[in-house]
DNA sequence: TAGAGTGAG
DNA sequence: CTTTACTCACTCTAT
C-alpha cells in the first residue's frame, strides 16, 4: 500500500517571531562573522529539522504573511493594531528565513491581503477533501480551530522546537468544544493580542461556559431572550455587532485565492548543498559539522547518471573532430612539476578516455591537438597547454576555458575544481577531485582506474555543455571580446613566461643566507639581552607577554587575540624601549630569510636554476594577477636589505641583460580618463609631476618651486587615497596628522578636482542600482554589500566600488599590452623573453644587443596599448640582475 | 587552519 | 553612532 500522503502546513511568520523572542536573552551571541544576528534563523531550524523528523512529510509549506495590510483590516482597521514595532534585529533574518527553506526542499508562499492563517486554513481544507494527513504548526493558538479527525495542531510552548499538540480530543478535554467553536469563543472573549475587541466583562471562562450552553455566537443570539435578566445580557445585546465583527476576524479562510495547489507541495528532502552554504553564511558550525560534505556527495553520487565513455589504448583518427572538449588530469597544483594521470576527450555525444602514456606517444593526437583549425574547449587552458608542453605538444585552437568564463561572469567563481564551478550553474553531474581523489597526504589516483576515467569522462561532458552556457551570459553581458580578445590569448602567453622561468643565482642567495644568519643571531641575542630572558620572538604571543606584562610598555593596540605588535605600534614604542628596535630589524631579517632566501632556495628547479611561478588569472576580484609557488609580484625593493634579493634574479645567459619598463602612474591616468576631470587630465596631458601638480592645487601654491618634499609627500598620500577610495582616518593615519586635517586635505581636493568628486557619486550609485562595477573593458564585480544596513560592510563595498574600476581597468590595460608585446617579439627576430608581470610593469630578459631596439618596441606597445583621454607614459631601464635593472 | 605579521603594486 | 584606504601571497605560531 502506498504511504498516506501527510501535509505539513508551519505559520512561518509566527514560528519566526516565537524563535526570535524564545533565544532573545542571547540574542549577542547568535550573531555571524558579518554581524547578522542569527537566533530566530537558529530557532527555527531546530524546529523545522525536529518535525520534519517526527513527522516525515510528503508535502510541505511555510505561508508568511504578506504584509500590514489584509482584508481584515479592510473592515477594520484596528485588527492587529498597538503591537510593539518589529525589532530590526528580527527583520533583518526575514530574508535568509528563505534561503533556509530552500535548503530545506521546503516551498513557501505569501499571499497579498491575506494571513498565513488563511493560506494554511484554505490548504488544510483542501487536503481534508484527499483525505491527506495535516499538521499545522505554529505560534497562535488561533489555528487551533482548524483541527479536525485528520488535522493536528502544534502550537510552540517555551521555546520553538517543543510543541503542544491540539486535536479535537485534546480540545474537546481542555475547553469542553469543538475546535470550530475557538472562533465563537473570539467573538465573545476578544484576543488582546490581535486587538480584538469581544464583548464587554467577557472573557474566556465566561465565554465557555455561553458556548457550552449556546454553541456558537449566533446560536446564543437566538436563545437571548431566555437569558435572565442580569448585566452581562445587557453587554451582550448592546455588543452584539462586536461580537460578530469579532467572529468574523477571528475565522481563518478556507478559500483564499491561492496560487498554489497541493501538488506543489511535495516535499523531496533537503537541498543538501544549499543547507551547508547557508550553514556557513550563518556561522552554525555544529550543524555544518554534523552534515559534514560526505553526506552531501552521497547524495549527489545517488542521483548521478551513468556516464558513458570509451577508454581506449590506440588512438585513431575517428576519435578526434572539430569542437571537442580536453581534459589533462594532474592530481596537485603546481602543473609546471605536476605528473598527468589521465586524459580525456570528447564532445557531449561520445567521450574517450585513456593513459597518459596513450597520447603523448600517438601522432594521432598531437596532430589533433596542434592543429589550430580544430577547434577545442577546455576548463583551464593554462593548465592544460603547460602540462601537454611538457611533453612536446603545443595546444591549439583553443576556443574556451571553463575556468576563466565563469570567473569572468562572477570573480567569485574561481575554484580550480571544475565540480565546484559546475555547480554554481546548476550543473550536479560531475564529482567533485576531493571525493574522487581524497585529500591532503591520501590524495591519490583511486584503486578502481575505472572510477579515474568515469570521473574524467564526465568532465568532458560538463566542459562541453558549460562552455556554451557560459559564453551566451558573457555576450549578454557584452564580455564575450573581454574573454576571446584579452584573457584567453592572455593565457598562452602566461603559460610561455611560465615555462621561460627567471634564473636564479643560488650563490648569490646562499651567502646572504650566512650573512643573515649572523645578524639574526647577533639580533637574538640582544633582544633576550634587554628582555632578561629567551623567547620566541617570531611569536606575536609571547612577544606581547615581554613588552606589555613582563616590561611593562602601554599597551597601543589590541588584536583579536591579544596586544598588538605590528610595526606601527612598535614605531610609537621606540623611543622609550630600546628592545623596539632590535625587534623591528629582527623582523625584517627573518621575514627576507625565510621568504626569500630560503623560500625561493626551495622551488629553484636544480637542473635549469630556474624558478617558474604560476601566474593565476582568475584570483584576484579586480582582474589583476597573482603569482604563487613562488610569489614572483612582492620582491622587496622598498628597504635597501630587502632589495639585495634583486641581485639573485639575472638573466639566463651571459652578457644578457634584465630589462623592465613600468607604467607611470597608470592608475591615476585611468582616473583621469574615466573620470573626465579637466584638471587631472590637463596635468598628464601637459607632463606635469602629478604629486607636485595636485600639491600646488590643494595646498594653493602658486609656483612649482613652492612645492616641497614634504608637501609633495602629502600630496602623494591624497592621490593614492583617492584611488582607494579615501577616508579621513584612513589619510591621517597615513600622513600622521589630524582627522580634521585630513579631512580638510579630502575636501579641498574635492573642489580641486570636481570631475574626480562627480565619478565617484556616480560610480557608487551605479553600483547602487545595478550591483556591481564594470571596468574598461567590461570586466565585472559585483558588491552584495553595497546596499547593506550594516555600515561597515556598505563602507567596504563602496570603496571597493571606487577602486576596482580604477585598478581593474589598469589590468586590463597591461593585459593587453602583454598580448601585443608577445605577438611583436614572435615577429621580430628579438631573442628578447618576456619574463614576469607586476601589475603595472613587465620583465624581460635580452642580449644586451637587443636592448635599444627592445626599449623602443615595449615603450611603444606599452604607451598604445589602449588609447585614453590621456597619454599613457612608460619607463624603462635595465642591468646584470633585476638589482640593477630599478 | 586561522590569525598576525610583512612583502609587493 | 558605527569604522577606518585598494589588491594580493607567504611564513610563522598556536590551536
Amino acid at each position: 500500500m502506498a504511504k498516506k500522503n501527510k501535509l505539513l502546513l508551519i505559520d512561518g511568520s509566527s514560528v519566526a517571531f516565537r524563535a526570535f523572542f524564545a533565544l532573545h536573552n542571547q540574542l549577542e551571541s547568535f550573531k555571524n562573522r558579518n554581524g547578522l544576528h542569527t537566533n530566530a534563523l537558529y530557532g527555527f531550524h531546530n524546529m523545522i529539522e525536529k518535525i520534519l523528523k517526527e513527522e516525515n512529510p510528503t508535502h510541505a509549506l511555510v505561508a508568511f504573511d504578506a504584509g500590514k495590510t489584509t482584508f481584515r483590516t479592510e473592515f477594520y482597521p484596528e485588527y492587529k493594531a498597538g503591537r510593539a514595532k518589529t525589532p530590526r534585529e528580527f527583520t533583518e533574518q526575514m530574508p535568509y528565513l528563505r534561503e533556509l527553506l530552500k535548503g530545506f526542499g521546503i516551498y513557501y508562499y505569501e499571499l497579498e491581503n491575506y494571513e498565513a492563517d488563511d493560506i494554511i486554513g484554505t490548504l488544510s481544507a483542501q487536503a481534508d477533501e484527499k483525505a491527506f494527513d495535516v499538521v499545522v504548526v505554529s505560534g497562535d493558538r488561533d489555528l487551533t480551530q482548524l483541527a479536525k479527525d485528520n488535522v493536528k495542531v502544534d502550537i510552540t510552548v517555551k521555546g520553538v522546537s517543543e510543541t503542544k499538540t491540539y486535536t479535537v480530543e485534546s480540545i474537546k478535554e481542555e475547553y469542553g468544544i469543538a475546535p470550530l467553536q475557538i472562533i465563537d469563543m473570539k467573538g465573545l472573549a476578544g484576543d488582546k493580542s490581535d486587538n480584538i475587541p469581544g464583548v464587554t466583562k467577557i472573557g474566556e471562562k465566561t465565554a465557555l461556559t455561553l458556548l457550552q450552553e449556546y454553541g456558537t455566537v449566533e446560536g446564543l443570539y437566538e436563545h437571548i431572550d431566555d437569558m435572565k435578566k442580569s448585566k452581562r445580557k445587557e453587554n451582550l445585546i448592546n455588543e452584539k455587532e462586536t461580537a460578530l465583527l469579532s467572529k468574523k476576524l477571528a475565522t481563518i479562510i478556507k478559500d483564499a485565492p491561492l496560487a498554489i495547489t497541493l501538488n506543489d507541495l511535495v516535499y523531496n528532502g533537503p537541498d543538501t548543498k544549499k543547507l551547508i552554504d547557508f550553514y556557513k553564511e550563518m556561522d552554525f558550525k555544529s550543524h555544518l559539522n554534523r552534515l559534514d560534505t560526505s553526506e552531501l556527495e552521497e547524495t549527489l553520487e545517488a542521483n548521478r547518471s551513468d556516464i558513458q565513455f570509451q577508454k581506449v589504448t590506440i588512438l585513431t583518427d575517428e576519435m578526434f573532430k572539430d569542437n571537442q572538449s580536453i581534459y589533462v588530469e594532474m592530481l596537485t597544483d603546481n602543473y609546471h612539476t605536476a605528473q598527468v594521470v589521465g586524459i580525456s576527450w570528447g564532445n557531449e555525444e561520445k567521450i574517450y578516455a585513456c593513459e597518459p602514456e596513450v597520447a603523448f606517444h600517438s601522432d594521432i593526437f598531437k596532430k589533433w591537438a596542434e592543429d589550430g583549425h580544430s577547434k577545442k574547449k577546455t576548463f583551464d587552458s593554462k593548465r592544460t597547454y603547460v602540462a601537454l608542453k611538457h611533453h612536446g605538444i603545443e595546444l591549439k585552437g583553443v576556443v574556451a576555458d571553463l575556468s576563466l568564463e565563469a570567473y569572468l561572469l562572477d570573480v567569485k567563481d574561481n575554484s580550480s575544481d571544475l565540480a565546484a564551478i559546475a555547480e554554481e550553474y546548476d550543473y550536479f553531474d560531475v564529482a567533485t577531485d576531493e571525493s574522487v581523489y581524497g585529500k591532503g597526504a591520501k590524495r591519490k589516483v583511486p584503486e578502481d582506474k575505472e572510477q579515474l576515467y568515469a570521473h574524467l569522462a564526465r568532465k568532458i561532458k560538463a566542459i562541453a555543455i558549460l562552455c556554451d552556457q557560459l559564453m551566451e551570459k558573457l555576450e549578454e553581458n557584452q564580455q564575450t571580446e573581454l574573454f576571446t580578445d584579452i584573457e584567453l590569448p592572455l593565457a598562452n602567453v602566461l603559460a610561455d613566461m611560465e615555462m621561460a622561468g627567471i634564473t636564479v643565482n643560488s650563490k648569490r642567495l646562499e651567502e646572504m643566507k650566512g650573512e643573515f644568519a649572523e645578524k639574526l643571531q647577533e639580533l637574538e641575542q640582544k633582544i633576550y639581552a634587554e628582555a632578561g630572558e629567551t623567547f620566541n620572538i617570531n611569536s606575536p604571543k609571547q612577544l606581547g607577554v615581554i613588552l606589555f606584562e613582563k616590561m611593562g610598555y602601554p599597551v597601543i593596540k589590541k588584536t583579536k587575540t591579544g596586544y598588538s605588535t605590528a610595526v606601527d605600534v612598535l614605531e610609537q614604542l621606540q623611543d622609550q624601549a630600546p628592545i623596539v628596535a632590535y625587534i623591528l630589524q629582527y623582523r625584517q631579517i627573518a621575514k627576507i630569510q625565510s621568504t626569500y632566501i630560503e623560500g625561493l632556495l626551495k622551488v629553484i628547479d636544480k637542473k635549469t636554476g630556474k624558478v617558474h611561478t604560476r601566474f593565476s588569472q582568475t584570483t584576484a576580484r579586480t582582474g589583476r594577477l597573482s603569482s604563487v609557488d613562488p610569489n614572483l609580484q612582492n620582491i622587496p625593493i622598498r628597504l635597501e636589505e630587502g632589495r639585495k634579493i634583486r641581485q639573485a634574479f639575472v638573466p639566463r645567459e651571459e652578457n644578457w641583460r634584465i630589462f623592465a619598463s613600468d607604467y607611470s602612474q597608470i592608475e591615476l591616468r585611468v582616473l583621469a580618463h574615466v573620470s573626465d576631470d579637466q584638471h587631472l587630465k590637463e596635468a598628464f596631458i601637459e607632463g606635469q609631476d602629478i604629486h607636485a601638480s595636485t600639491a600646488m592645487r590643494v595646498f594653493g601654491l602658486e609656483k612649482a618651486e613652492d612645492v616641497t618634499p614634504n608637501i609633495r609627500r602629502q600630496a602623494k598620500a591624497v592621490n593614492f587615497g583617492i584611488v582607494y577610495g579615501i577616508s579621513d582616518y584612513g589619510l591621517s593615519q597615513n600622513l600622521g596628522i589630524s582627522r580634521k586635517e585630513a579631512q580638510q586635505f579630502i575636501d579641498t581636493y574635492f573642489e580641486k578636482y570636481p570631475g574626480v568628486k562627480q565619478y565617484m557619486e556616480d560610480v557608487v550609485r551605479e553600483a547602487k542600482d545595478k550591483g556591481y562595477v564594470e571596468t574598461l573593458f567590461h570586466r565585472r564585480r559585483y558588491l552584495s554589500d553595497i546596499n547593506s544596513r550594516n555600515y561597515n560592510l556598505r563602507s567596504f563595498a563602496e570603496r571597493t566600488a571606487i577602486n576596482t574600476p580604477i585598478q581593474g581597468s589598469a589590468a586590463d590595460i597591461i593585459k593587453v599590452a602583454m598580448i601585443q608585446m608577445e605577438k611583436a617579439l614572435k615577429a621580430s627576430d628579438l631573442r628578447a623573453t618576456m619574463l614576469l608581470q607586476v601589475h603595472d610593469e613587465l620583465i624581460f630578459e635580452a642580449p644586451e644587443e637587443e636592448i635599444e631596439t627592445l626599449e623602443k618596441l615595449v615603450t611603444d606597445v606599452m604607451e598604445h596599448a589602449v588609447a585614453l583621454s590621456v597619454p599613457l607614459l612608460v619607463e624603462s631601464d635595465n642591468g646584470k640582475s633585476w638589482y640593477d635593472a630599478k
